[in-house]
DNA sequence: TTTGAATATATAATTTTCTTATATATGATT
DNA sequence: AATCATATATAAGAAAATTATATATTCAAA
């Protein structure tokens, strides 16, 4: 299971703009279980970077907040803002392009067989 | 171009270690090069970066270095060591298997067109 | 001829990000 | 009664990266 791969660094902001992205409003919760699940249970995001990321991205204007109470227990609802719809947009598309360029990297051979 | 995507952060261990595995001794500012050369010019190593994570890497026992001068030039080529070939060995697999978990949430799609 | 670009390594200060630990609280199961 | 799952949050510390700076050589152009 990957928790904490290094390689998990820098990509919390992606997943989560693109969790909303996709699916609308999520509560923290619900996003960490939503990745595990995507993961095949291999990616689990901490609450530790996950409350301070969305919390930045509030502060921002990408997402927006509205607290419900469900079973008693409270919720907090996260949803991208328009300006949010087009930063998650265009994280999107980084990504991809980025893992064609990391591929390119990570693909090459020297020696050829 | 790519350089200080957050993207990048987490991977650079990753990719210093593929590019010894792959093509042998290297010196700091050739695996700034080749990166770059790889990526289409899209990825750019900063120095202030490479540098330390070399010499942890150095420190760790995973690479050796030997230093020579070419052109009144001092280099410093580094080299993985065995153990150092196990470990990029592995690196580069948990690499491949991150990228596979992180499509499958990259590409999750919730309403099917 | 001197200025700038390319080559080459390195460190230090700061910032950002993440991990780990902790706190709080409810509901369901054992 | 205890533990697991659900639910949010912060604080301390560590790790990693950015940005700035320093040093030095070679080569080409102005």
């Amino acid at each position: 299971m990957i928790t904490s791969n290094e390689l998990l660094r820098g990509t919390l902001r992606t997943i989560v703009l693109k969790l909303l992205y996709e699916y609308g409003r999520m509560y923290g919760y619900e996003i960490t279980q939503r990745v595990k699940e995507l993961s095949g249970g291999e990616i689990q995001l901490t609450f530790g970077a996950l409350y301070p990321t969305l919390h930045k991205l509030e502060k921002e204007g990408v997402l927006t907040t509205t607290s419900e109470v469900v079973d008693h227990r409270s919720r907090k609802y996260y949803e991208l803002t328009k300006v949010g719809e087009a930063t998650a947009s265009t994280k999107i598309e980084e990504y991809f392009a980025f893992i064609g360029n990391m591929d390119k990297i990570m693909s090459a051979q020297s020696k050829i067989a």
